[in-house]
DNA sequence: ATGTAGTGGTTGCACGTGCAACTATACACC
DNA sequence: GGTGTATAGTTGCACGTGCAACCACTACAT
């Protein structure tokens, strides 16, 4: 009902900001719970272990850091200590102390992990592959990727 | 349909589909990291509570049943009921069985409600527009609408 | 009317997470 | 060498959430 979409109402998203921003909030919420429950379903691997599992096994040594890893899968550090008990608990990997650094602490992908991992890989780029990317083009995919990074500029400095 | 970028590692996702997918999980959560923390700093409303209160003053008669609510908001059903307990005890919202079906209850709005909603909510598409959508066009975000529609077929059935 | 299935909403319980406090180690400075 | 500050990781605790079981009510069949 009005000529200018976005300039009317500045209490309100108009029709194309909405579907922007809460499409954003839907894809998400869709998307990862439909993953998890698959990866569980498959390997009895929550996304979240998948993912601490995959960070570690493309690091060299197959082995990470606490901290690079909770920063990583976005993650507090208190809940890393929890998910890589767990995963320690399973035997998918376990810790080691850091030779130069008494403080820090390494999480070690075991060949258990390893083999859960390479199973759980296929199944998980398959998904995500079949909800979400394979919706798009590869040019789209770019275009994307070009979104994200615009968007992820930490606090302010909008880099003209 | 290209030549190569996609075709290579079925094992591993290329450089692009990367960018896309992994600028999508760390999108999502940074900005609702922050509107969250933004929101309950100037208000003391947590996100998730804003949405309630949102959805509700925007339905007729600013009062929704629970389950419309529940899968408006993407929450469990019971997540709902206590996150309307909290508000209710807050007195932001009142319960009120709907007359046509006793099994039903409405969540209403009340003025104590209403008003802060009409302060959270400028805050937060404040937000929204300065962490995401000022990042693009009225043409990108009319874009990135399409591509959210395109990834939420539920289950198959990608309508050519 | 009476029984049966289905739906709307709430409760018991367990789980994953974040925050703040804490311990242990590293590093800078005097 | 000793002191102070910063960093790595873990623990106590409380919170929000989902699942499954449950109750209340409706709708429909007999």
């Amino acid at each position: 009902m009005a000529p200018a979409p976005n300039v009317t109402a500045p209490t309100r998203l108009d029709q194309q900001e909405l579907r922007a921003w809460r499409g954003l909030l839907r894809t998400y919420a869709r998307l990862t719970k439909a993953l998890d429950a698959e990866l569980e379903a498959a390997h009895g691997l929550p996304l979240t272990s998948y993912e601490v599992l995959m960070f570690i096994a493309d690091a060299e040594g197959e082995r990470m850091r606490m901290h690079d890893l909770a920063s990583s899968i976005l993650l507090s550090r208190s809940g890393l200590t929890r998910l890589v008990d767990r995963l320690e608990r399973d035997g998918l990997l376990t810790r080691a102390t850091c030779p130069s650094d008494a403080r820090g602490a390494f999480a070690c992908l075991t060949p258990k992990g390893r083999g859960i991992l390479d199973a759980a890989r296929a199944t998980h780029l398959a998904g995500v592959r079949a909800m979400f990317l394979d919706h798009f083009t590869a040019q789209e995919q770019e275009q994307l990727g070009g979104f994200w990074e615009r968007v992820d500029v930490p606090p302010a400095a909008n880099g003209a």
